[in-house]
DNA sequence: AGGCTATCTGAATGAGCGTTCAGTACATGC
DNA sequence: GCATGTACTGAACGCTCATTCAGATAGCCT
């Protein structure tokens, strides 16, 4: 029934083929927030994108490959929007609450912590996983020190270890998000970012 | 094969049942441990207790209910070796120093943060996990908010805000354990350790 | 027009795995 | 001794699901 909707005669359909790739990766990417790495299913990924599951196969080589092409789109997506995200921001002060709110989901949301709980247990099991969330964990927690340390030269934060409130600051978003992500009925985005927000300013000894 | 390697004349025959039970929930918590909540094969179980799979599951009814079962067991577990462990402690900061070793695994295990996070992920999909895992936290968070206050009146610290404190303590182990479960390279139990202490030091503004 | 290749589908295949079941062994109560 | 119930086993059974495959369709080159 998912047939030839539209005479199919000219231009648009010379590149459909990779329009359909990008659907099928995103429709992996919903599934695997909903249903989880160890839940989805060929059949599930085929119907969120509106293909047969032959396609799937046909485009990635396997379940795992597509699973691993989403890692991947992920990945990238997360360090280009988070770059994206920081530069609009002014100052150390202004980017470092910035990162609280995206922490939270309250900002456009960078991603979606349940999937980052997903990899994180993947990530226990599958070597590649374990090397794609190191990777993006690198780059929150670099993203992080450079605020910092952007604080400290501009006087605004004066922390007794800089690489030591990095990586407590980055720790501690993650153990919070936890919570949030588990909908923890005393965990909301709101409080996590004040909660973190106050934890930063004690551990860069921050003015106001 | 697995015959009567003894007579099986006498007394110990009789208490059989409970121990092969037992063994079978062992079993289950390590191959859960090995291989994950989603990788948790009936085979697997009955091969790492050295039974038959019929035997699994005519103790408990089906996977998921030896799943749950080890779970429970988990449960139990972690909250009795917790006050125990605390108990033997004298003072609020010899509690809390405690505690950040049992958090990085340095003093006897209490749990394994491997575990942990397949409990996080299940509790994702499954409003049993869920419970239990909330449970835990609210136990660890509660053992936490004791020591501090107990701190707090004997004058060893002094928060500026206690609730939001434990909070934060008990959210940064998690985010620490995290790196340290998946054997972030520059993550280990003595850095764990050190971390957490000195960020406790600060939340609580401890004299030393 | 007529092959050639890329894209796509739906059905078939077959492996893996949870669960069921018929049956064995042994202990206990009558 | 015989019946009954509990503990246990190994072999099916049947279902789910990834993967394979034999085409269908349509653009492209000659």
């Amino acid at each position: 029934m998912a047939k030839g909707t539209l005479p199919s005669s000219d231009s648009l359909s010379a590149k459909a083929p990779e329009e359909r790739r990008e659907r099928i990766l995103r429709a992996t990417v919903d599934v695997v927030r909903t249903r989880g790495f160890a839940g989805a299913r060929v059949s599930d990924i085929a119907e969120a994108a509106g293909t047969s599951q032959g396609l799937v196969l046909y485009h990635f080589h396997s379940l795992a490959g597509a699973l691993d092409a989403a890692l991947t789109l992920l990945e990238d997506e997360f360090y280009d929007d988070l770059a994206r995200d920081l530069q609009e921001q002014v100052g150390p002060v202004e980017r470092l609450r910035h990162m609280a709110d995206l922490g939270a989901g309250l900002g456009p949301a960078v991603g979606d912590w349940r999937l980052w709980l997903e990899l994180w247990v993947r990530a226990l099991h599958d070597p590649d996983a374990r090397e794609t969330r190191e990777s993006l964990d690198r780059r929150w927690r670099t993203a992080l020190r450079e605020v910092i340390e952007e604080g400290v030269a501009a006087g605004e934060f004066a922390p007794s270890d800089a690489d030591a409130a990095a990586i407590r600051l980055a720790s501690l978003m993650d153990g919070l998000a936890i919570q949030l992500a588990l909908e923890d009925p005393d965990m909301t985005p709101e409080r996590l970012a004040d909660l973190w927000w106050d934890a930063a300013a004690l551990e860069l000894r921050m003015s106001p």
